[in-house]
DNA sequence: CAACATTAAATGTATGTACATACATTTGCA
DNA sequence: TGCAAATGTATGTACATACATTTAATGTTG
């Protein structure tokens, strides 16, 4: 899992002291893998958090979702839309929380294409304990509420394409 | 693959465009999803660039790794420090690299437990048509240099922790 | 209404990720 | 020297990701 933490508490970890790369080309490079870096070190830092629950990340963003939808059904489309990453296979992580019983598919009959898929009581029992474990860490609360939106706009504008 | 380009062009995505969710709970929780979903953009835009190539991303910084090492060879190990996520499984990769002869693997005599691994020329050949081809595109240069160490500063500081 | 296109979801295949374990070799030291 | 611990790599398993294809239901149009 790796999570690095220091003897020394020092401020600052700075990314030229999580890699094994002393010195980067330029700023730019810098940022490229800073960026890279730092939201797989939040993932992973989810992930080990979700796991004493038998949940990965994706499990358990699929069964917020399914939550900010109850008690109406959702459909796998809808899942894909209101997903970070587009292109990961909801069909299949639906799958593996059927398995768990924290979702029921059933066939919609308003249109016999479409699943729809519900939230559990036990699904729902399950992200009030995670919640309640005041889990879900999230290491941009180190930023003052001005740095965050700094942040977010430099975001945006890395982002953006011609 | 799922590369939105506007139609209209405007001189920024904001992140309430790109998801589905118009309304963040606060600053935080954007600036935590942003930056997943932007480092998830960027190496989307990665991938596509080696797959006509066939290459994936984690192979092609391997190959990039084992480059910066030539002519000496490297070893699983050092793979394993050098590579951005330290968790992915090296051995594998290198198993995809060795089907395509673009490196050679041969036990290091001075240490039999190690394995030396090299690139060969048609790794050093296809790095060098990747390149020319003007690709790895990264969003970071839209940024001004200030603008991209003002970045790496709060990057910095969202991963430090206690 | 029959033929064809479109849509919704599931399935198939290759690869990657996270983690545990196995196996051989080397090292340290009693 | 002998042997336990450490090291370097490979393998196994479960899950996720990326993308193509399939199956079934629904729309559309001549």
């Amino acid at each position: 899992m790796y999570i690095h933490l220091q003897s020394i508490p020092l401020p600052l970890m700075r990314i030229e002291d999580e890699i094994k790369q002393p010195v980067f080309r330029n700023e730019y490079q810098k940022a490229h893998i800073n960026l890279v870096y730092t939201a797989g070190w939040l993932q992973l830092r989810q992930a080990a958090a979700f796991k004493p629950f038998g949940l990965t990340l994706p499990q358990f963003n699929i069964l917020r979702i399914l939550r900010g939808q109850h008690p109406r059904p959702a459909t796998v489309a809808l899942l894909i839309d209101r997903m970070l990453d587009k292109t990961s296979n909801a069909s299949r992580i639906v799958d593996r929380l059927e398995e768990k019983q924290l979702v029921t598919r059933t066939v919609c009959p308003a249109n016999r294409r479409a699943v729809d898929i519900r939230i559990t009581k036990a699904g729902l029992d399950l992200l009030d304990r995670i919640e309640q474990a005041n889990i879900t860490p999230s290491g941009v609360e180190q930023l003052s509420e001005a740095e965050a939106q700094q942040l977010n706009a430099l975001l945006d504008k890395v982002r953006t394409v011609e």
